[in-house]
DNA sequence: TTGTATGCAAAGCGTTTGCAGTGAT
DNA sequence: ATCACTGCAAACGCTTTGCATACAA
């Protein structure tokens, strides 16, 4: 990272503002309350920087392109709602993954992904309009 | 599924004989040794008609376009070798992962996903090269 | 004979890149 | 004054779709 600029700014603010990951979409939308002139291309590079200078992480959920988040939260898993199409961060993680391997396999990391309805979508409730 | 053709039984063949989630690519490769004429788009095309008939399965990982296996394989998670880049079905799974969800949420299903070395590229044995 | 399925090529869609101009240092 | 950064538009790679032809029924 070599230069403040009012890009990049605005996205990490975007980033830290919405406390969930986004997608470089939301960002773009969210970025641009402060930068209306921001394109799409400047979004995807910086978000590469960050990620690079490990400000913040991407989010690969499976079937989907990646999101992202900032990175100081540590260990965690995500959690889709299958209404609203919102991801949340959720806490603690299993332990004893290592028990699934066949004998041989060593296990370096995991991904965990949790799908259902998020609180404002559960049971009777109306759901949000989708993402 | 309507009609009987040698490229929809290629396709099924070649997920059969695999037994190992299969990128389009690496279907279409191999379902041409019985179909040399085989396009991709027919690929896509059946892949989505087997997956919809419950036939075949999309496997979905993280940051990377879906692979198909056949369906008949039952609740299983994955693995994929960080050195070889083949993904493995792993048996059985953890259980308790409701717990990880905050007040209000409610889980229909999750993904785990392991990475790691499988037995091929464990330790200090020469990785195979990558898919 | 009928109409689903196929192969090709063009179109989509999200992401990346080339380039000339902008602006932080 | 530099040169990293930006915005635009073109290029990309993977997947989908339109269309005329082929072939299972």
């Amino acid at each position: 990272m070599q230069r403040y600029t009012q890009q990049r700014n605005a996205i990490l603010n975007a980033l830290v503002a919405a406390a969930r990951p986004m997608s470089p979409q939301e960002v773009l939308v969210a970025a641009r309350e402060a930068t209306p002139s921001l394109g799409i291309a400047t979004v995807y590079r910086n978000l590469k920087l960050l990620v690079g200078d490990s400000l913040v992480h991407a989010v690969e959920l499976p079937g989907e392109p990646p999101r992202y988040e900032v990175a100081d939260l540590g260990h965690h898993h995500h959690f889709k709602c299958t209404a609203c199409d919102r991801v949340f961060d959720v806490g603690e993680c299993v332990a004893d993954l290592k028990r699934l391997l066949p004998a041989g396999f060593t296990l370096e990391r995991h991904d965990i992904t949790l799908y259902g309805r998020c609180r404002d979508c559960g049971a009777g409730a109306r759901p949000r309009p989708r993402r």
